[in-house]
DNA sequence: TAGTTTACCGACCGATCGTGCTATCTTGTC
DNA sequence: GACAAGATAGCACGATCGGTCGGTAAACTA
């Protein structure tokens, strides 16, 4: 809904369109390195072999180009780690499964800077409103994501009722916050290890 | 000895210190909003009220300038977090002691932008290797503080020894870092207290 | 076939980037 | 007072930034 809403008989359209979702995957990709505000719509141009002003032509400014890339690295992180943690019982091991995936997904997965939404949190503080906007609500959604995994795992008995669930959740977004920083600095996979561990050892499993 | 060496008898050599010391003071600042890459010479030089070209005859690059500012952030944090925190008991409260000062530098500090290194370590997927070595280094440092921290509370009987003390120490990094993160992102200081809350908790205080 | 919509390009704008070169002050030594 | 050293400023460079403009080619509608 987001993104194609053309009549799919439109070749004009469609070939639009196909240009525009590799913008923003690219946008996405480049900016898990370079961070939000440092991406830069020449460099993003000539890496798709397109022209600055043909770009220019789907995103009117480079803002509308940022809110779009955090939507489609949301999408890309619901397809690839939410989704497929879903799969797994709710409560514990649907968290321990998303971290997983997540841990994964820092050594191996489309994003060579990392998490897209840690590089992205970073700039924010120069970003303006509704970019900052657009990633507090990825964050928000993620944290509830995990309280709600963490009250489920109470209720089942696997955690501890005297907890707080809110806590704990914040717990977990850290260890993988951590995860991230720590693996980009030292380029150590030791330290996703490490991770792995310490959310089990959390939720004490 | 990073930066005075000089006759103190000199004016001309006094003045330049000064003004190198200014300099780096605002970059650190800068630097913890902006990021490392993201400081600019330029704008740099208008918050001082200095011209450009007289700020570079103090820094040969911009790679200079980064590596000092780094340098000058760690002696920040050391001065005002290390140090006050050595005057705690070893082990648990001195460990506790630091992270509540953190904690309280993220919201009270001299860095508007959350922590400097946070804020610098994403960046150094862009950034040359000597700052990536600089981050690094003190990275090491702050894990390896830490780690001894939780050492120091296992012999003294108040942290299990069952725990393994790195994976302890990048714990609590995770905790800080995520305290930072959230509340750069959300503006909302209950992050910093959930994080005084769940350091306690991971240290069994 | 004529007219409209859409995708995309080349050229260009003013601003700013990091970085040099060449004065010009100020402060020291003799 | 002559001279050197150091701090700082003025100016300009090539590159790149985000962004605009007029135009062209292709695809659709009538």
């Amino acid at each position: 809904m987001a993104i194609a809403e053309s009549a799919p008989s439109d070749g004009r359209r469609l070939r639009g369109d196909r240009t525009r979702r590799a913008i923003l995957d690219a946008a996405a990709r480049l900016a898990s390195v370079e961070g939000l505000e440092g991406l830069s719509i020449g460099r993003l141009a000539d890496h798709l072999n397109i022209s600055k002003s043909g770009l220019y032509a789907h995103f009117r400014s480079k803002e509308a180009l940022q809110v779009a890339a955090i939507r489609t690295a949301d999408e890309i992180y619901t397809r690839d780690l939410v989704i497929p943690a879903m799969e797994s019982a709710p409560g514990r091991d649907r968290l321990i499964r998303f971290c997983d995936l997540f841990l994964d997904y820092i050594r191996d997965g489309p994003f060579p800077g990392g998490c897209f939404f840690i590089a992205s949190t970073i700039d924010p503080a120069r970003a303006r409103q509704p970019v900052r906007d657009a990633l507090a609500d990825v964050q928000s959604r993620l944290l509830g994501f995990f309280e709600e995994c963490v009250r489920e795992a109470q209720r089942s008995g696997q955690v501890s009722v005297q907890l707080d669930a809110r806590q704990m959740a914040f717990a977990v977004d850290g260890v993988l916050v951590g995860a991230d920083l720590n693996f980009l600095l030292f380029r150590d996979p030791g330290y996703l290890e490490l991770a792995r561990s310490e959310v089990r050892r959390l939720l004490g499993a």
